[in-house]
DNA sequence: TTCTGTTGGAGAGTGGCACTATCCAAGGAC
DNA sequence: GTCCTTGGATAGTGCCACTCTCCAACAGAA
């Protein structure tokens, strides 16, 4: 299909196509005449992707760039693969050295996955950006002295240990690994504000509970 | 204590108090003479809060107007105080009335909730943003053709519901109403990069142990 | 008192970033 | 040949959190 098909069927104007395929979100299409291109229906997909990692996900474009690197390097394993691209996903908040609340919740992050008998990952080299994401998430609880004792976060470990279960099953059913990679990605993404918005209405839900009762 | 000192202890720049200021996220100091104002310790842990509402929570500054007017709105109770803080804080993706996947993604969610037992609170007078965040957020899964059927997504809502009930045990740790409202607020939004995080590292790790095994 | 520095306040400016409007040359349809 | 469309490149737009600059009003030092 052509580009103005692409983007009719995808809902993305060319313009922001061309964006994409400037900036590498997308590749190429197969190039027929200098003055035409052909895409398939993997450029679909792909677009689709790339505005669910931009849009929902509210990943800078550099950020998805190196998450669909990741996902594509024929290079790697397919559980490398998926490491990756998940692995990339974030980048943001990086907590400060020399921080002592920073230092505080490295400590307490190191105990809870000790408990929770998590390795996170050292295979790929470095601290997985998780890591650091839940240091600097717990530094801003300590530094605006808010609790999060350490009973409190293997609570929530331990439901994200059932969340990744029933997230892994449902990447395993797909049947090839480009797919299962793609699912990872997506899956991990598209279901953060369904699992942000559904805890939200929990809250809503128990707090009405509570005063009633 | 001045503005100056505001800024030292709170590590943010005069510039961006004065911004804040303007923007009315921060209640004026008391005014001692034209030119000096003198802020208390409240200033100082609404300043905390509100960077917490947009660094952390990455919510516009509008936005974070709403909530914290919501939190200290003296004509209503506290649930409602509470429930309406918490209530401004999305907005973001607002569903489209015509589009067929949010109408399915609707359905599947009233059907969840229902299963659920929860009336997603009405009483404020509308459906919450929470609510139109879940549907659009399934609408993205339909849209891109990933799987989301109600068995999964109970899943989902039961951990939530487990969730709900330790934040909520958390809040009533404190002893005063306005601080549990600023709790509510402040956890609910300072705990999501928690989870998300947490359960990154929870797929990592299932992941190793699924190709280890 | 006068001089100097600091304060709070207000408006204009900045930088980053996702996108978009405008051109342009090369084809293709008629 | 004429006109329209296409893909590609470049420069611009709009948004938004923040920051710079200026100003009048003091406060403290000399």
């Amino acid at each position: 299909m052509r580009l103005a098909e692409l983007s009719e069927r995808s809902g993305v104007s060319t313009a922001t196509i061309k964006y994409y395929l400037r900036e590498r979100l997308l590749p190429p299409g197969e190039r027929i005449t200098a003055t035409k291109a052909e895409y398939g229906e993997e450029h679909l997909r792909r677009l689709r992707l790339v505005r669910s990692l931009i849009q929902v996900g509210r990943m800078p474009v550099s950020t998805a760039r190196e998450v669909l690197e990741a996902a594509e390097d024929e290079s790697l394993s397919e559980n490398t693969r998926m490491g990756a691209a998940v692995w990339a996903l974030p980048h943001d908040p990086e907590p400060e050295e020399d921080d002592p609340h920073a230092a505080r919740a490295r400590a307490q992050v190191d105990t809870v996955l000790e408990r929770m008998g998590w390795s996170y990952g050292q295979e790929l080299g470095d601290l997985s950006p998780a890591y650091g994401m839940l240091v600097a998430a717990i530094a801003s609880l300590d530094r605006l002295g808010y609790p999060h004792d350490t009973e409190h976060l293997l609570v929530h470990a331990r439901l994200a240990g059932e969340l990744a279960v029933a997230d892994l099953d449902l990447v395993e059913t797909y049947d090839t690994p480009p797919e299962r990679i793609e699912a990872a990605v997506a899956l991990t993404v598209l279901y953060e504000p369904v699992l942000l918005s559904l805890r939200r209405l929990a809250q809503t839900e128990e707090s009405k509970r509570r005063s009633a009762g």
